[in-house]
DNA sequence: CTATTCTAATAACACGTGTTAGTAACGCGT
DNA sequence: ACGCGTTACTAACACGTGTTATTAGAATAG
């Protein structure tokens, strides 16, 4: 590969005939405290321009001992990325919050949770200078590693009795809230599909969330109304078919993710059933989408994008070496009624 | 901030009782040329192990000249990204060819297209190898740069007339498959939604297979019955709007893509019209989503995963310092009928 | 016993940057 | 004339790695 020859601090320094370390004092703005000229801080800036100067990101990682890029792990297998729909708003936020800081954003996937050796070359390997962990696992053995060099990271999601910093919401309150909306609006039969499977500590939480709300309000908890789902739609489909097979059908379902709901919503249409007349729909995540879909569906809003711009926040305050004194941040959550859930035809028959 | 000292070759080499040359050579696998015995490579090996030893990325790269980091540049704006629903398909399937190649992923937005200098500190900054370029468009001043340095780069979509390599799909082709598959069906009266603006080459590019498909059927082209979308969902709400002040209605519309169409199909559902019976459509993108919304979306499919899997592929030939003959690739597109366009229907009561 | 080849390893340099310690030149007071 | 502080810069080291030229020692041949 022809590659054009690198332009070097030394190559300015030449041309502006002062010494490479007046031209790395002048760039990095530290010649006021080093008394160099004016004139010559001048000459060297000019220089710089003249010869497109950039400074090699290598050798400034090397000596600063600080890669200035952040990485962003997803804790997920290839199938699930593909169906992931807050990952955009995440990458999105977090980008814009890394460039305000000079940073970078490495993407990467932990493939396989037993091995320790993906984390490895990240970290050790200074390529990273902190991380950003999407969707923590509770069978996450390499985390124990990272916690154990107090490596600067930040969980999106809580993971519990976990050392680390997070940000996260309160997903038990969420389902809650989502549940007790279809309660109110006269259910008596509902069932549950989740987000994923229990190992994800959202997906518990969610659970125990419908689970509570069934509880205070007396409702008897019937297990075979409890579905997994596993991120994507297909995977909301089967569940639903699965329902539906269970004598009497449940009124209502709380999906426990918008994009699960979608294949919900899907094996009920293709099974005869009206949303909301026949089954009523509550879920969670309020996608973007799921306000231009019919029926409209009726979500529980997660701040995602203020979610992740608070974690890589977070993230580079700990870079900085700083360490704020609360570890875990809960952002507010509220429901979005629209027409999945019924509430409007109530309103309007009484 | 409390780090723990970085281990280096140099405590290995201390340990194993060696130089650290011949750690450098043994953990390369350059042994076998430098005739270094068997036994002390072992002791090597064990000594790097015990001490957990990693080698420093910034340290490899300097020396290297090579960062091993692809860079995957978006061009679009913040809003645009959020919505963005191939997104998750191609960082997933990029990551896989990057790891297969022991490389990276750095994930960059490029918000103003004026600027020169954002592009600098990535590429001559030494910071990624080679730029995978996501959605390129015609009016980006930034991109002469990157051809006059023949940096290693591959587009993701076509821009005519540009030297650089490219994977895309022929949209001009697949716009007018779309388009023609409603005539088909005995639509005179067809609308359009493009994706995207046209300084997008490939929202042009669709455009222009919608026009052919009319002109070649010897249907009138209205230019009252084209609207531009913008990304996302509520752009295709307002587009289709616009359509239905149109008198007479189209009866059909042919939308450029996927996530506008939702949006689009919103509008016609507020407006109480049926799909199809009313309007039928067809889309483009076949996003994983399309196939479980009600109607399902009938939509010509596109290779994404095989599309980043490719681009990938042909960057890193690149940044090997191979010049493949072939400078774009074209990948096939097919049509997935389902509910939206009407064809059961038709067939049923045939 | 010396010259030559072969083996096994290393000293030394290069990559491009940030920073510390140090040095000329110069004015100024005594 | 000499010491002393100030100004304006630079020589030299450090960061951690890959690679080239070189060396010390042993084996072999003459």
């Amino acid at each position: 590969m022809i590659q054009r020859k690198q332009v070097t601090s030394q190559d300015v320094a030449l041309r502006a005939g002062v010494s490479r370390t007046t031209v790395s004092l002048v760039l990095n703005n530290k010649h006021e405290l080093s008394q160099i000229s004016p004139k010559t801080a001048q000459r060297v800036i000019r220089a710089a321009q003249e010869l497109g100067y950039v400074p090699n990101a290598a050798a400034q990682a090397l000596v600063n001992k600080k890669a200035s890029v952040i990485g962003l792990v997803l804790s997920r297998s290839h199938h699930q990325i593909s169906s992931d729909v807050y990952l955009t708003q995440v990458v999105d936020a977090l980008m814009l919050e890394a460039h305000q800081n000079q940073m970078r954003v490495l993407l990467d996937v932990l493939e396989n949770h037993e091995d320790r050796n993906s984390y490895q070359r990240l970290i050790q390997g200074r390529l990273v200078d902190g991380i950003l962990f999407s969707g923590p696992r509770t069978d996450d053995r390499a985390l124990d590693l990272l916690a154990k060099m107090d490596f600067p990271t930040v969980l999106m999601g809580g993971l519990p009795g976990s050392p680390f910093y997070s940000v996260d919401i309160d997903n038990i309150q969420a389902a809650k809230l989502a549940t007790q909306h279809l309660i109110s609006l006269g259910h008596q039969r509902i069932g549950c599909i989740t987000n994923a499977t229990p190992v994800f500590t959202a997906a518990a939480d969610r659970l125990r969330g419908y689970r509570l709300a069934l509880q205070e309000n007396h409702l008897p908890i019937d297990d075979r109304l409890v579905r997994f789902g596993d991120f994507d739609p297909p995977s909301g489909y089967r569940a639903m078919q699965g329902l539906l097979s269970v004598q009497p059908n449940p009124t209502a379902v709380f999906v426990a993710s918008d994009v699960v709901a979608y294949g919900a919503m899907s094996a009920l249409h293709d099974a005869g059933k009206n949303i909301p007349e026949d089954v009523a729909i509550v879920s969670m995540d309020d996608v973007p989408l799921s306000a231009f879909i019919s029926p409209r569906l009726t979500s529980v809003h997660l701040p995602n994008s203020k979610l992740a711009q608070s974690a890589g926040s977070l993230l580079i305050d700990l870079i900085n070496g700083n360490r704020p004194a609360r570890k875990q941040i809960i952002l507010d959550t509220h429901l979005v009624i629209r027409e999945s859930c019924g509430s409007q035809l109530r309103m309007n028959s009484q």
